[in-house]
RNA sequence: UGCAGGGUGGAGCAGCCCGGCAGCUCGUCAGGCUGAUAACCUGAAGGUCGCGGGUUCGAACCCCGCCCCUGCGUCCA
């Protein structure tokens, strides 16, 4: 028997079948790095329209987690995927790099007593040591950025042109300085922001406290009664914050509740009637009702502090509720929110407010009877004192939730402080300049411009920004830029010359970082006035950093390269509270608009039962892990392949799916290119008209995918684009177009028409498809570039979206071979029963026979003898007829030991023992000739 | 407790806006090929579309209620 396997054009490349991503990914890495494929990107892109992703900064401390892998393959599938739409889209990664938890970790290095100078060198030490680490790890994911320019808020400049934004929004008149009850965190020592707090479970002593009756006859009146039985009485309030008593300066009472005065065992005593029964349980008391009136009388009747010399007068409030306690609320403007509010609108001034608690949460040295104990020790003692006097009702633990310190993980209180703030509704203006509109006004109208992926999110900002309370810009910290004011050591008013004075700062910042500030002597700048002014030694919010990079990158340190207003911030969806929230408050009062015209948030990373990744469950899958294992590719085709707009399921097992589909998408290609080796478009390509039609019907369908898929990228929809090129590849070309193609490709003679014309549609599929995958499989498409397009110093990314040859009528072409699809299947199932039965093995063994009528048999018969090569069969025919059925049979006949058909002609040419007539043809004579298959 | 999102074969997702046989890929099982071979092709099994009502000739899809999951926020003075 000849061989003639050495006669066929079999596949033939050196794009390897298997990635072996882990150990090649890192050479993409270095090439690029080293060929500076960034850069040149740019300046191919120069003069593009430009499409700017603006990047959030990640946090300068610890290595990168599976969160910053999803978010960072995210962008760089959107920066690549515009630039492949024919954008300029720059990418330029940014680092947060001040704030406390870098502090933290130089505290637990070096010690608390540090100068704030040395404390602020060691930070940026720390920080660019960090920044280092996460950089390889972003660049060995296969993100592409100016990763050698990137912006970092601690970059001299970029702490200049804060401050230079500080300065900005003072002289537009959106800063005032109050006081006012924030979330304090002692171990911090500073204020926190709302993001840094956290709820956890704590267990409290509750107490339920009376305070005396010192107003008698207004008691009684209130009552309606003529006077009241001579026996103490108390109003009894009922708290979990036994140590905020000695800041108490008032009693609220809800104006429409129904009080009672009820004669007990311990005297008169005035609760809310709804709770009475509960209380007088609790207190294990009986008692009856002597009269009743609504919280509204008891306004401004005062009471006797419990262990104090001075009165507490009842205040009326919405907020007070029947839920627990006794329907009177015990009010410390210090130290809470409400009863802040209720104090100040019952003409309570700053400095009349009692704020006996210091930063270190100990109680002041002149606190009479527990002054210098730390709060939550004097507790016991306060309950004690209050017992002692005969005013203590009940005691009991209580478990509540309760705010916390997300660093310290200990208990934060509402203290009032002295801070800077941002007003949202008031706008306290400046030297006389005031904002047209309220801070809150213009971020709403701002959120109404921008466009949101998903499109929820702009509800949910919108819901944040509509109720959230003044914004305190100042922190008590040495790591952060600094609000470098002036303050007349006795008017408390901000120096005359601010506005020059912040810029003066500023000019020095640029020059020697946030430490010259620390340096500045404030002689430098004020001369003889120095001595009376206090040099400020407040902090901003990091927040406000990162919120303000919109002014300090993209119109700062790369304005060239970048623009204003981004057109997308893309990050969790976390984000409206933070970044998304900051940076728009910021742009808004600086700019009146947001800095973002879009929005995109992506979910957080869970496990198979639905748990966010934790490292301490052991869950956590490390991206340096998946990358050294199966690869950065399977990590950015996972990110691809989920809907990440809500939570995105990770596992071993979903891995494993990954990289199954990973291989089936690799080795279409490898199929494409190993059949496309030897052809040179500009020498081999077969005219678009003169093409075999089902070619050309390759070229439609593969021009309905980049549409669709182009599209799906616009809208950032990857899961999709995912989806539809795994079905393309499997179904459209594997189990289709290319199985059918084989037996062109590999018998028909290597220059013939009909197989240049299948090479002409295979090398347009491969320009398209690896294009399309390159956003998404980068690494892959830019190697099989370099296999494809011969290697030299080209990459993927340097081209936009194939142009595909324009076909006639696609859509007729469509529908004819939808319809040969639909009408091949039945055939192919009978073939599998012949199969089952043992009597063929091969679809080549058998033969087809259609009975058919109509558009259907015209359809099929059109097609001639090519109808065989559709049908994977050695003959296949069309009979018209009313009963349609298909008939399939196991040939009779010889087969080819070439072209492996079963044909009549086989040895029909005695000089040719073994072959077919075409294959003695291709080998031999003219070659066979081809229009349809 | 408020806001937002989600719940479709073992896994990942379509379908829902605009009601009309529940679909794709991967996996599983069975078979084939041995000229894409640690690849490729064919077929099959597998789903009460979270639950309960309603509207409708007809509901995964529209309406109401509930349950569960996730994120964000908030609260117990």
């Amino acid at each position: 028997m000849v061989d003639f396997k050495s006669t066929l054009n079999l596949p033939d490349t050196p794009f390897p079948m298997r990635g072996d991503l882990a150990k090649r990914e890192l050479g993409w890495v270095r090439d690029w790095q080293q060929r500076g494929v960034y850069k040149r990107l740019r300046s191919i892109a120069r003069g593009r329209p430009r499409f700017v992703l603006h990047d959030g900064p990640p946090y300068a401390n610890g290595d990168i987690h599976i969160g910053h892998a999803v978010n960072k393959i995210l962008k760089d599938v959107i920066v690549k995927s515009r630039t492949l739409s024919g954008f300029d889209a720059p990418y330029v990664p940014g680092w947060d790099c001040h704030g406390m938890p870098i502090e933290v970790q130089i505290e637990k290095k070096h010690g608390k007593h540090l100068s704030a100078e040395e404390t602020q060198r060691l930070c940026r030490a720390y920080a660019a040591e960090q920044i280092e680490r996460q950089k390889v790890d972003f660049r060995r994911l296969g993100v592409m950025g100016d990763w050698d320019n990137p912006y970092l808020t601690m970059a001299y400049r970029n702490e200049a042109d804060e401050i230079r934004a500080l300065g900005t929004l003072l002289g537009k008149g959106y800063v005032y300085r109050g006081l006012k009850p924030v979330n304090w965190c002692f171990d911090c020592g500073s204020a926190l922001a709302e993001a840094e707090v956290e709820y956890e479970d704590r267990k409290d002593l509750a107490i339920d406290v009376g305070f005396p009756f010192a107003d008698r006859d207004r008691i009684a009146k209130a009552f309606g009664l003529p006077k009241l039985p001579d026996k103490p009485g108390f109003a009894v309030i009922w708290t979990t914050t036994p140590w905020t008593l000695p800041a108490n300066q008032a009693l609220n009472a809800h104006p429409e509740f129904t009080y009672h005065l009820v004669d007990t065992e311990r005297g008169l005593l005035i609760l809310a009637a709804d709770l009475q029964q509960s209380c007088l349980a609790r207190y294990k008391l009986s008692g009856t009702t002597l009269a009743g009136c609504t919280g509204s009388a008891l306004e401004g009747i005062a009471f006797c502090h419990p262990f104090y010399d001075r009165l507490s007068p009842v205040y009326l409030g919405d907020y007070v509720t029947l839920d627990t306690g006794t329907g009177i609320v015990h009010s410390a403007p210090a130290y809470g929110v409400e009863d802040f509010e209720s104090c100040r609108r019952y003409g309570m001034k700053d400095e009349q407010i009692l704020t006996p608690v210091q930063g270190d949460g100990r109680f002041v040295k002149s606190l009479p009877l527990f002054g210098g104990a730390m709060i939550w020790d004097a507790n016991l003692e306060i309950v004690a004192e209050i017992e002692r006097r005969g005013a203590l009702f009940d005691k009991a633990p209580y478990v509540h939730s309760y705010m916390h310190c997300w660093r310290h993980k200990t208990p934060v209180i509402l203290r009032a402080t002295v801070q800077w703030f941002a007003g949202m509704d008031a706008t306290p203006g400046y030297r006389g300049v005031k904002p047209a509109e309220t801070l809150r006004a213009t971020a709403l109208r701002g959120i109404d411009a921008t466009r949101f992926f998903p499109a929820w999110g702009q509800a949910r900002l919108h819901g944040m920004i509509a109720s959230r309370p003044d914004w305190t810009l100042s922190r008590q910290r040495q790591w952060g830029v600094p609000m470098p004011f002036f303050i007349h050591k006795e008017t408390g008013e901000l120096h005359p010359d601010t506005l020059e004075l912040l810029e003066a700062v500023a000019k020095r910042v640029e020059e020697g970082g946030i430490e010259a500030w620390q340096r500045l002597d404030a002689r430098e700048l004020l001369g003889d006035d120095a001595q009376r002014y206090d040099k400020i030694k407040d902090t901003l919010d990091v927040w406000f950093d990162s919120g303000s990079t919109h002014f300090t990158v993209l119109r700062g340190s790369h304005r060239g390269e970048t623009a204003f207003p981004a057109d997308l911030y893309l990050e969790g969806s976390d984000q409206h509270r933070g970044w998304f929230h900051s940076s728009l408050l910021v742009s808004c009062m600086m700019n009146g608009v947001p800095p973002y015209k879009a929005l995109l948030t992506h979910g957080f990373v869970i496990d198979m039962e639905g748990r966010k990744m934790s490292k301490s469950r052991g869950t956590g899958m490390s991206p340096q892990e998946i990358n050294g294992t199966l690869g950065a590719e399977i990590l950015r085709l996972w990110v691809a392949s989920t809907d990440y707009s809500s939570e995105l399921n990770l596992s071993k097992e979903i891995l494993k799916r990954v990289v199954e589909s990973y291989r089936r998408i690799r080795n279409t290609l490898r199929f494409l290119l190993a059949n496309t080796s030897d052809f040179d478009h500009a020498r081999h390509a077969v005219p678009l008209a003169e093409m075999i039609e089902i070619d050309r019907y390759a070229l439609a369908l593969t021009a309905r995918l980049q549409q669709e898929l182009e599209a799906d990228y616009e809208r950032y929809q990857f899961h999709l684009v995912v989806q539809k090129l795994q079905t393309f590849c499997s179904e459209d070309l594997g189990a289709f177009y290319l199985d059918i193609l084989k037996d062109r490709l590999y018998t028909c003679r290597a220059d013939s028409h009909a197989r240049r014309s299948a090479q002409t549609a295979l090398y347009h599929v491969t320009h398209s498809l690896v294009r399309l995958l390159a956003p998404i499989l980068s690494f892959t498409a830019e190697e099989l570039w370099a296999v494809f397009t011969g290697g030299g110093d080209d990459s993927v990314f340097f081209h936009t979206w194939h142009a595909l040859p324009a076909l006639e009528e696609p859509e007729q072409l469509m529908a004819r071979w939808s319809r040969l699809r639909a009408l091949r299947a039945p055939a192919r199932k009978r073939i599998e029963d012949l199969r089952a039965e043992g009597r063929v093995g091969s679809s080549l063994q058998a033969e087809v026979d259609f009975h058919l009528d109509g558009a259907d048999y015209d359809l099929l018969a059109s097609l001639g003898d090519d109808l065989r090569f559709v049908m994977l069969t050695s003959a296949a025919r069309v009979h018209r007829t009313t009963e349609e059925r298909v008939d399939v049979a196991p040939s009779e006949l010889i087969k080819c030991e070439r072209c492996w058909h079963y044909r009549e002609d086989v040895g029909a040419d005695a000089a040719r023992p073994g072959l077919c007539g075409r294959c003695v043809a291709n080998l031999y004579g003219e070659g066979e000739a081809r229009r349809h298959a």
